[in-house]
DNA sequence: CATATGATTCCA
DNA sequence: GGAATCATATGA
């Protein structure tokens, strides 16, 4: 037995770069299932199940940040593929992004829900990308970080979504025809998606 | 400098 | 249905 080994449980190995280095619409139907494991400085590490997940897509998308182009907060949403992009919304809401495919792209991944894990008090609410980060204990202070490494990083899947359900993504209303995009995407069968599938596109005149 | 606006959540 | 609440973006 490896005594000096067992000290520090092996964890398994944090998805790698080259995972975050395609389009947000791959990754985002990739990272269905995923588990998101955040090591606070105290207590045990926050984990949980990824089961619904939102892709934008660059500059061309006029609902991506990135539409704006570089500025201090595009900063990091322009970067470079597999770091976190966190920033508010709403005055009040902290949003956890995962950039993608490569440098000058900017495209992300927003999760927007999860199935706690481990780590979580019982009955903790994950759903909503506003509750996922503020139970996941993620703020703008973790802006900039690569996910492949601690404190904050992903696991491959432990349970791949049986069935994966596809819809317009959320609150994006004026971004014209980019809002029809169907680039959410979900576990069709987790209860802890933010809310109920839409078939049909909402249109308000 | 002033102001409009959200990748939301909670309450009435 | 509407308020809460503020960084960012944009225009004067």
């Amino acid at each position: 037995m490896l005594s000096a080994a067992s000290s520090v449980a092996p964890l398994a190995h944090p998805l790698p770069r080259a995972f975050f280095a395609r389009d947000a619409r791959v990754v985002a139907r990739a990272l269905l299932g995923c588990v998101l494991v955040h090591e606070c400085a105290t207590g045990e590490p926050r984990r949980s199940r990824i089961v619904e997940t939102e892709a934008y897509c660059g500059p061309k998308d006029l609902a991506c940040h990135a539409r704006v182009g570089l500025t201090k907060r595009t900063r990091t949403l322009l970067g470079p593929e597999a770091h976190a992009y966190v920033f508010l919304v709403y005055g009040m809401h902290d949003c956890f992004n995962v950039t993608c495919l490569a440098e000058g792209e900017g495209h992300a991944v927003l999760v927007r829900a999860g199935e706690p894990t481990g780590g979580l008090e019982a009955g903790a609410r994950l759903d909503g990308p506003g509750r996922f980060a503020r139970a996941m204990g993620i703020s703008r202070a973790h802006d900039g970080h690569e996910l492949t490494r601690s404190p904050l990083y992903l696991l491959p899947p432990a349970a791949r979504p049986a069935r994966v359900g596809v819809s317009p993504r959320v609150g994006v209303g004026y971004a014209g025809d980019w809002a029809e995009r169907r680039w959410r995407f979900f576990d069709a069968d987790s209860p802890c998606v933010s809310r109920p599938p839409r078939s049909a596109i909402g249109r308000p005149r």
